[in-house]
DNA sequence: GATGAATGAGCGTTCATTCAT
DNA sequence: GATGAATGAACGCTCATTCAT
């Protein structure tokens, strides 16, 4: 999995015949965009913070909004991946006896992919709002996709009863969102805390496993 | 309670000494910023909206940004107003046995306002990233006072053997991010689906308490 | 004379049936004016330093621009009073004996009149090349009346033999650039300089009357 | 020094690398500017005269002040110029035996200058009361490199005994605003009258070497 | 393929002026 | 008579995009 893992992250900078100059425009408009969001960001300010002229730019990338996605979408795409490839599928659930198993293996994998690329992340989750046709991207490929795949998942784990009785999407809802919550959290809100990371992942799958009450309360 | 609920909540929209052209303004900048966010609305965009003159707008805001401020800040004032409120706390600390029951006020009275200001709660987090005086701000309300009101009764919950030990900063991100997500994804990622809110929210609270694992399980 | 001086003088200030109000816009008109310039004044800073509403500005002066005459103009009537009154002029032309004399009173009298009401000179000189009016009434009054009148002056000395043979216009022309060379420099241009004033204009006067040449031309 | 001179005048015109473009938007807004002042000339005024978009404007110069100064630094620049490169300065101390041979050079030259310049000579003084920087820039240059050589060359000139005993900043102020006071009259004031230009030189050298005064009469 | 000058629509903001109170 | 909210044209300036070189 590492192999194809780094294969994958891989493609963006060295794949899909990105030229010397579209590799810089590309690296300069991610910055620009992740730190000051997509409209407040000029093609100009780009273009020299990439070291290019502005018509270069639009020889690459027709509009501004097609740099946008050129940059968003690839960066979905490969945050899938993973999910949508069969051999990693049946891995998943053959490999792992217990969903706490499942979920660790996806935090080690797929959020440790987000942190490596965050400021994509931060681009995605910031303009999702603004951008039609991104969130129609996003529909598309996670919620279409992604989520069916781990409806299926979560049954598994139900009939086996690791997992409590309640509607899988509520399931994943509960879990995504925690997990998403301690992304948002420690790298966008408040990175400048200190945080013992592993520590903080532990409880983070803790909370889903058993929230918060303790052991004996029950 | 919910007397002085309501005094808070209709605020914005009936005191403040709002003429009737600013009430306009206010409200058309609110649908405007919350569809296509701040930076892609145009101040000329409002006016017509409003059905006043572009001038107006500058008559009572100076700057586009003063209008973003003067929209946004009171909703987080209003927000945090009841946790600031003495009463309310000591209300907190005595009238609720078990944690569970905060937990369902806490629910029933500020998710409630954020779906009343759907359009502002909305505004606040897409603009949050982009704004540096509404970060402070945030920070300054909702980090450095509300967070420190959370952490004694979480510290009061754990005393009491209903909450399990772990630093109450993160029995607070587990709680915040697990109630943020259900409001997210219910009112802004896909408001479409059919949800059964109190099942959803029942739900919700349920995962908080006891994670996934089924109580035989463990 | 000096009774007739402090008259007009005191005209502008307490005539004219200026209400508190007019004459409060009156002197921030004054002030912003010849600070910053007519076209770069707003009348919104005016009524600000007035202590007036903006319309109070509007009741009194139909424009901005009638604001502006209605401050120049009295100031230029009041600059060639002394010249139009027939018993001043009669005055001139009997009491002083010599060119001299005549320059020195002029300056004594006009000289210090412009001194005590720089602003306004500065306005009336700065806003002369912009403002056709201006320049129109200027040319009415002073060019048209008051070089007629000083060419039969200086005429009556020629004749005396105490001035050169040569056109009266040029003689009227070096005098005048040369004293108001002497007011602009002193008052406009480089007041932080130390001047001696009395030395100055008694420099002034004798290069008027002398010239540069040295003691053994004459 | 007439090659010198006539490099210099047309440096603006021809050279400092101005595009077609550029020129035109500088000769568009020297005949604004010159006409109705820097701060009643809008800029889509200038681009339509010039016959280029707005934004062209913009791209060749940063804020409408930038283009201002870039007209008229220029112009100071070669006003002085002549004062300032040695040999003419050399020129001037061994050549003219006389200071009347020296001001007729000054006149000859700086005054023709000046006048082959018109437009921006007037833009010059109309805004140098309300561009501080302008100002700034004058005074630097002017004022405290101009003068000096002046009154090293006056000071030669009251050694030989050419010019009477008085301070030689008056010399200068004296002499400077008797030719400034011809130049303005007779092209800014009262270009519509009927010179006799040669004449009118010739006056005032003579008024500013001899003064009014006849020389027997005393 | 890369450039950067040129564009003109549109931006946020200011302005002199009006008018109901 | 005085107010100041309201106006909308005009301002200086920025922008994404085009295109000749």
């Amino acid at each position: 999995m590492s192999e194809q893992e780094k294969l994958i992250d891989e493609w963006f900078h060295q794949e899909e015949g990105l030229t010397e100059k579209q590799k810089k425009i590309v690296a300069a408009a991610i910055e620009s965009f992740a730190a000051k969001g997509y409209a407040a960001t000029s093609t100009s300010e780009i273009a020299k913070k990439a070291g290019v002229a502005e018509g270069t730019i639009f020889r690459h990338y027709k509009t501004k909004k097609e740099l946008l996605l050129a940059i968003v979408a690839p960066m979905m795409a490969k945050f899938i991946a993973p999910f949508v490839i069969n051999d990693f599928n049946k891995v998943l659930n053959h490999d792992f006896e217990r969903f706490e198993d499942f979920l660790r293996a996806i935090i080690e994998n797929r959020v440790k992919f987000l942190i490596k690329n965050m400021p994509l992340f931060r681009i995605l989750i910031q303009e999702i709002p603004f951008q039609p046709e991104l969130r129609e991207q996003f529909k598309e490929h996670i919620a279409n996709k992604i989520i069916e795949r781990f409806r299926i998942i979560v049954e598994h784990y139900q009939a086996k009863g690791q997992i409590i009785e309640m509607p899988p999407y509520s399931v994943i809802r509960l879990t995504v969102s925690t997990v998403f919550g301690f992304i948002i959290a420690r790298y966008l809100l408040i990175p400048e805390a200190q945080w013992d990371d592993e520590e903080e992942i532990e409880r983070t799958v803790h909370f889903i496993m058993h929230g918060l009450t303790p052991p004996r309360s029950q």
